[in-house]
DNA sequence: GTCTATACACCGATAGAC
DNA sequence: GTCTATCGGTGTATAGAC
């Protein structure tokens, strides 16, 4: 069941087309520069040059756009978390995802929808099991090779590594930095200890 | 300077009296339960009972309102900080606060506000800042009562309580419990050393 | 597939009476 | 101080022509 208290029987766009994909670019390019208060299907069609009735025949709602811009995001990236354990150094890597790849301001916005579209939320758990259970494999396997460099769990690890990435790339976004020089040092010292 | 790209002189109602407060009440739990989409004057007013055109005799537009509503949040915030700071165990009454008295929904919606206003952004900034420093040096004076016990730069210690404290509470509002039980474990082990 | 045109709701902010 | 009334703008979503 797509259609959800949508009109009668409306036509729908292809799924995967290239102008769905435009679309949902630039509804990202939005999201990330102006906020979820801008992101409408004016302004979507706007950017992209199409009229706004073509993002309604694209996806049925906003929220479905929404849904969608998200899935297809955490999809990349979970396939990109996958690559990189299978890599030479994966928690080096591993880490530079927490911390570079994703956009602090991008996943403020994600969380703040999340908050209020239920649908959201669920991919937003879904992703965040995934990407852990990934990142928990890697770092087991990593301790595995050079026991007794860590005293902690690998989950505990894997939830250190993301909630950290995600403060200290939302506090250099914002302009704050005390303190950063010397946990960058503390982190890359244990990176080094266990995948020198 | 208070009035800005305002009506020329448009009368003010006086801040810090009784509905002045009500009005902030009522944004913040606007804000928590259904997100800043919702939050708007007419909201506000049906709210508390009174009529929409007073929100503007309050506050002259509603990024105004928006940040003093913060500022009022994090001057209480700050506030509690400084005590605890000053209390028998500092450090593990900071972590309920990091962790427990923060409503990662309210965060999340201050955060993709942050994002478009400038006003409210330096607020943020301020606070960051602020709580950082008391929670350093509270640290700071437990590391030097046990010397030994932790290899960490305080605020290193400080930015990773904050950052996990932030990461915890919103995915337990989510759902995802995944390493938490682990991560708690761990937690309380190194209070209990440096503060037992 | 893509468009014009439009219904209808709600928003921020103001004028000005009481 | 608090109100009624209202302006101008913008949002989602739809009808239906081409």
């Amino acid at each position: 069941m797509t259609d959800k208290k949508v009109g009668p029987n409306r036509r729908m766009g292809p799924v995967g087309s290239e102008i769905w994909h435009a679309m949902l670019d630039g509804a990202e390019d939005i999201l990330r520069e102006e906020g979820h208060a801008a992101l409408t299907s004016r302004r979507i069609a706007e950017r992209i040059g199409v009229k706004q009735r073509l993002v309604y025949y694209y996806f049925h709602t906003m929220d479905d756009l929404i849904v969608a811009m998200f899935r297809r995001s955490s999809e990349r990236d979970l396939q990109r978390l996958k690559e990189v354990s299978r890599s030479e150094r994966p928690l080096r890597q591993l880490w530079e995802i927490c911390f570079d790849s994703h956009d602090a301001r991008l996943i403020s916005e994600y969380m703040a929808l999340a908050n209020r579209l239920p649908d959201l939320r669920a991919e937003v758990i879904r992703f965040i099991e995934e990407s852990r259970a990934i990142q928990v494999r890697a770092i087991a396997e990593a301790i595995e090779r050079h026991p007794g460099k860590s005293r902690l769990p690998a989950v505990t690890l894997a939830l250190m590594a993301t909630s950290m990435g995600l403060s200290l790339n939302r506090e250099e976004q914002l302009g704050v930095r005390s303190g950063h020089a010397e946990t960058f040092a503390v982190l890359n010292a244990f990176l080094e200890e266990l995948e020198g």
